[in-house]
DNA sequence: TTGACGCATGCCGTTATGGGAATATGATGG
DNA sequence: CCATCATATTCCCATAACGGCATGCGTCAA
């Protein structure tokens, strides 16, 4: 049977396919927040962050697919940089919501009010 | 044996846990474009959002236990609302890496520039 | 109290994911 | 070509996470 005519049971979705994944994992972040000083070959980063070479080279390999990183061939070394554009999309998004952070107080206030009301009335 | 003595295979970290991964959920972003719009009752909300009812409830849950939504119980109606206090963490993450997004084009020009140089010498 | 409605949970099946360990691949210097 | 350093990939394990489905639970009206 054809992919496209499966209709069984859709399981877990891809999540490490764009940004908004590629960041949800708190070591790809710590290794974006390194690489803000400048280049680092994989094993240097790997050593600074604590994490196996392996592992670091996963987690490049994610940050790479998802556009957040670069690489760049130097003798036997691969240096990653930051390619900070990526995050611009998750910034945007997040933006949507800042009118609402001040609100927040304000409708938690009110909320209170009506409990206070509330309470007045049934009591 | 006691969980803290555990050495075992390490297997995957839990990711529901903060509003990174919270947002990581496609769904969950729409769930929350959808609550700045107010409070959603879940059936509600799970139809406009064509998803069922018990997806959207465990995507709430979520969203909850990260405290990016609040609830209210209205009539046998539990009313969902935006909480997005919680999301000022990411963008202030987000923020730190501001500045990296104008350098990006100078970083790529100046990388070509090396290329450039290189053939030039190679050739 | 009994339905009915609105929602939360539990269970199952499938896939994604992260970590460790071992191994493959690439580039460099001799 | 060969040995070596730097990385990437593969394999395996354990478990987290999603979706569908069925069911439990709380609230309200009759």
């Amino acid at each position: 049977m054809p992919l496209w005519e499966y209709d069984g049971v859709m399981a877990r979705a891809a999540t490490t396919s764009d940004a908004f994944n590629a960041i949800a994992e708190p070591q790809r972040r710590d290794i974006l927040g390194l690489l803000r000083a400048g280049e680092w070959p994989v094993t240097d980063l790997a050593q600074e962050l604590g994490m196996s070479q392996p592992q670091a080279s996963k987690h490049l390999r994610v940050l790479r697919e998802v556009g957040l990183v670069r690489v760049r061939g130097v003798g036997k070394q691969r240096r990653y940089s930051l390619d900070a554009g990526g995050l611009r999309p998750v910034h945007e998004w997040i933006g949507g919501f800042e009118q609402f952070w001040n609100e927040s107080f304000d409708r938690l206030d009110s909320y209170v009010q009506d409990l206070k009301h509330d309470r007045r009335n049934s009591q």
